[in-house]
DNA sequence: ATAAATTTGTGCGTATGTATC
DNA sequence: GGATACATACGCACAAATTTA
């Protein structure tokens, strides 16, 4: 059972958070609380101690309680968090950069965390920078197409005004989150029909089953390819555990078994890509003679591998600084519009004509 | 007139100072103090909330109130700072995952920025990082060649008690550094010997002339030639602004026409050793066949660019985790040595017998 | 300008809950 | 289980600062 004062505390942290309140409004006196929750004086105090400690409120001896929800550091550096699921791997690095790029323009520090994509370190994660009271955060959500257990924090930074913008993936049950996603959709009908324009029809699909994106992007598959009659599509799911090593993905082996009669992929990322290619490569299919991919991102590996991966290209820096300046956008008291971005294919060696 | 919680503050606070209480032991209990002092137990809880804050006391129920001085983490998760030359390029990612390792796994937050080598920058991140209060810092120094015109603000962290751990390069005008660094004068001979062993005489080496790293390599080299009679040794200087490209390298061009005379080049990193690479193609001059090339670093292009770089291993994320453990032993109040760290060779073919 | 009313700050007493030893 | 120590909660009284009449 939660005290009463800090029931009454979140209570009004919510009030606050309506935004019915504007800067220096005037919080209801210490008697008026009382009466309104029919708690004792010392608790409506011990209450809104928390707030003040906090600082959404500012007493004054003789005047009243006062709402501040306007700056929140006085004359300090302001502090964002990034928690992204890595930080030195892949596309992240370049995502990181275009985040640093804006916030160091600006009276920024930036704390950086990875989740590796499990949610009970997210958890922790978001406490910790809770504790480290920062002013704002850029969150890549975690395992997006799950009920996720953290939803509770998330209103709880709401709550403190502390606000958040998701990129990549976010989380349904959150009502009007700030984000800045890929098409993901579009992104998925992008790749199949690169592959249809080139004559291919049976297609498999390899895709993320626990992120929004993986989803997304099968989605958007499956739309391209049932317009176009003779189109088959087969998918195999996997989860963070098995990420990108297709031997250890259930059905793994069944879908690689089949791969032979298909004559194109699309893969959830770059990764998965690779981890195609090896296994077909063990199995003495060639790309793109026997077999055409494409996938997603365009990390650093797609033009190093051989055959280049065909790839969707994501903005990364770009994009990263999308998010930065919307961040810094809503930390000014501004609001700030979500953003669904475009890929761009890229064209390597992987795609040949069926 | 002072309220009486303030002065009982003071006393308690006097109390503490005399350095009676071991860190640890138990404050009286606010009964005895409401004894002692001759005021209610409200008023003795409002006196130790203060000690509270001020992170001198800690209270456990049902236990005691026990005072906790000396470097003492506050309640909350602590805050480590990062400042490196780059955040996302080059060896730093696997740095800065290496750090992140050891600091995910206890209760910190880590603030990245990078200084682009640039000593302004380093001073506007340092006063930031100061604005945010953190609780430790790793710092990799910024042309630590040259005078240092933010040795001030270091001695300030001192004063504060904020310990720094600096890697790669420290400042020699600060006495007594908590260091991890790579033995860059031994690597300079190692990648000298290496050279030697194969038969090679009359050889080249492109340094940094700004940093601490770039110097000591080059004694290392310098010291490894003088105890091979016949052996000649030609550097050229770099800084900062140039870095990677010869031919904008002062003297670069002179260089590149003594180069053809050259059989090998010792390179102050992988990514000089590229744009070596790149600028030798032009001049049809072939690596191995008419020059070796060794490097340091190995970083990820030294497995990749044509041919492969023979290159001294930088240990990366164990360098990470180790300056990472002595700022969290620092940070908990326990000494800390510096640490210098040994190459390894890594042989690829950018190095043929003379 | 002054007095009264309002609002937060300080201080005390008491009772009960809950964690620790 | 019992004793101890801190946590929560309520009630009251007066002080100090500010606002309002």
């Amino acid at each position: 059972m939660e005290p009463k004062y800090r029931s009454l505390a979140d209570a009004l942290r919510r009030d606050i958070a309506t935004g019915r309140f504007r800067d220096g409004d005037a919080l209801a006196t210490e008697a008026a609380l009382r009466e309104r929750f029919g708690v004792s004086r010392q608790t409506v105090r011990q209450a809104i101690a928390l707030l003040e400690e906090d600082g959404l409120v500012v007493r004054r001896q003789g005047s009243g309680t006062y709402v501040s929800h306007g700056p929140r550091r006085r004359t300090g550096a302001m502090h964002v968090g990034v928690i992204t699921t890595y930080i030195t791997d892949y596309i992240f690095p370049s995502i990181v950069r275009g985040i640093e790029g804006v916030l160091s323009g600006e009276n920024c520090v930036m704390s950086l965390s990875a989740t590796y994509n499990r949610t009970d370190r997210e958890r922790e994660l978001l406490t910790r920078m809770l504790d480290a009271s920062v002013d704002g955060l850029i969150v890549e959500g975690t395992k997006t197409a799950l009920e996720n257990p953290n939803i509770g924090l998330y209103e709880r930074l709401r709550e403190r005004n502390i606000p958040v913008v998701f990129i990549n993936g976010y989380y349904d049950s959150l009502s009007n989150p700030v984000c800045v996603v890929m098409d993901d959709e579009g992104g998925g009908r992008m790749a199949a029909q690169t592959l249809l324009e080139r004559g291919h029809r049976y297609i498999g699909g390899v895709f993320k089953a626990d992120d929004m994106q993986g989803v997304k992007r099968h989605q958007g598959c499956v739309s391209a390819l049932s317009a176009c009659p003779g189109a088959r599509c087969e998918a195999l799911w996997f989860t963070t555990e098995t990420r990108g090593d297709l031997w250890r993905m259930p059905d793994g082996q069944a879908f690689l078994r089949r791969a032979q009669a298909m004559s194109g992929v699309v893969c959830y990322n770059d990764e998965v890509a690779l981890g195609l290619l090896e296994s077909l490569r063990g199995l003495g299919l060639r790309v793109p003679g026997s077999l055409s991919i494409v996938s997603f991102d365009n990390s650093a590996y797609a033009g190093v591998c051989h055959p280049g991966l065909t790839t969707l290209a994501h903005p990364k820096d770009a994009f990263g600084r999308e998010a930065a300046e919307r961040l810094l956008s809503l930390m000014a008291g501004h609001g700030a519009q979500s953003l669904v971005m475009p890929w761009t294919l890229v064209e390597r060696e992987s795609v040949a004509p069926c």
